[in-house]
DNA sequence: TCTCAGCGGAACGCAACCGTTCCAACGGAT
DNA sequence: ATCCGTTGGAACGGTTGCGTTCCGCTGAGA
């Protein structure tokens, strides 16, 4: 049982003799199929067997990649591609917490994503190895938090005590208690509002 | 098929002659195995079958009680118990934060409380009916943080402009997200802290 | 052009769960 | 003491998914 995309590259291992290699058009259809299908039913609801019978492909092309569900969410998790937009440079506090909080609705908008997202939180408690793939999606995240509060100590607009765990939190909470667990709307006005009161919480905290 | 429990009174419907009744005690078995199952398996892996099997119960005395999933698990969260402490009397914006922050804790303490809510919040998008089954309880919380705000009105502490649906969010979300969704422990140091803060944060949002 | 592994598709045995039905036994109301 | 619906338990047929295996075909590397 070599399972290629498990624990090496995808699809170009071991080439012995002129012969054929794992087509990525399969392996592209299955990741989208399971994706689509994660989002239609829960993660706990879903099926490889109809993952590959909507991707079109024999359930043999699939276990020929991965062994089980959890070694491929796992797998095509840690290869989601983090789309960071690096390092920006506004103004102030302001300004960085709203081009924050739109990267993170621009994230939080797309309801496939938002099911997956929020689904996955509640599965990770059952199967961590979900949120050992994930690790370096939230790592980028926190980063660009770090980053944030960096460079408003360093403009002198926040105390170098502040607790940047507790920040992290306070930044994050709010858009995603609003959009993913209560499924609500939220337009700019919201976030222009919420990170001007964000800023003036992060301000308080001076210890 | 009559289902008492599920459109009328639970055990006392309907007794012609001198005849039996469901007894409460088997109710109550299937009610604890119910939430039980459910924190440790998932609304979706939640098997009705195993349900009564553990409860040391026979599948017909479940489905005497209940149609199905939804009806069972709607019916089971109409009838949870809100035990508010009514409407307390603390000096400040933030001593009254401190007080809801610490109840929100109370809650989300319970492991299976914590699994079994956030459970929730993800298949309601896929099951509606769970919402309407626990619109009451939400529909409680928001009062009481509406009514903090009322009282911080009175003794102006905050504009009576201030955002109350915003309010809420900011309230309820970060502990929520640290707690839940993050799976974080959080001592009184934080929650303390996490009042002020947000204490801060409502007296800036003066539109 | 040849070769051979990946391909779609179908079927396998196994397991779990659904919702229903039957039974003998029990237990509470009269 | 009698009655009658509930009880635990077992079994039903049907559905779904798992992970494996086999087939004949296809398509890309040599």
């Amino acid at each position: 049982m070599e399972h290629q995309r498990s624990d090496g590259n995808p699809k170009t291992a071991r080439v012995p003799s002129g012969a054929a290699v794992m087509r990525a058009e399969v392996t592209t259809a299955l990741t989208r199929s399971f994706f689509e299908e994660w989002a239609r039913t829960g993660y706990a609801g879903l099926s490889l067997e109809r993952v590959a019978r909507t991707a079109g492909v024999g359930k043999a092309a699939l276990y020929r990649r991965w062994p089980d569900k959890e070694s491929m969410a796992s797998d095509l998790l840690s290869h989601v591609g983090l789309t960071m937009t690096d390092v920006e440079q506004h103004g102030s506090l302001e300004a960085d917490l709203y081009a924050v909080l739109v990267a993170i609705r621009r994230v939080l908008r797309h309801p496939k994503v938002r099911r997956i997202l929020t689904d996955l939180h509640v599965e990770i408690e059952r199967t961590p190895a979900l949120g050992t793939a994930i690790r370096p999606l939230q790592r980028a995240r926190r980063e660009r938090i770090n980053g944030l509060i960096d460079r408003a100590i360093k403009r002198r607009e926040l105390s170098p005590m502040v607790d940047r765990e507790m920040a992290a939190d306070l930044i994050a909470a709010p858009l995603y208690w609003r959009m993913a667990v209560l499924g609500g709307r939220c337009d700019s006005a919201y976030i222009e509002r919420l990170a001007r009161i964000t800023g003036a919480a992060l301000r308080a905290d001076t210890v």
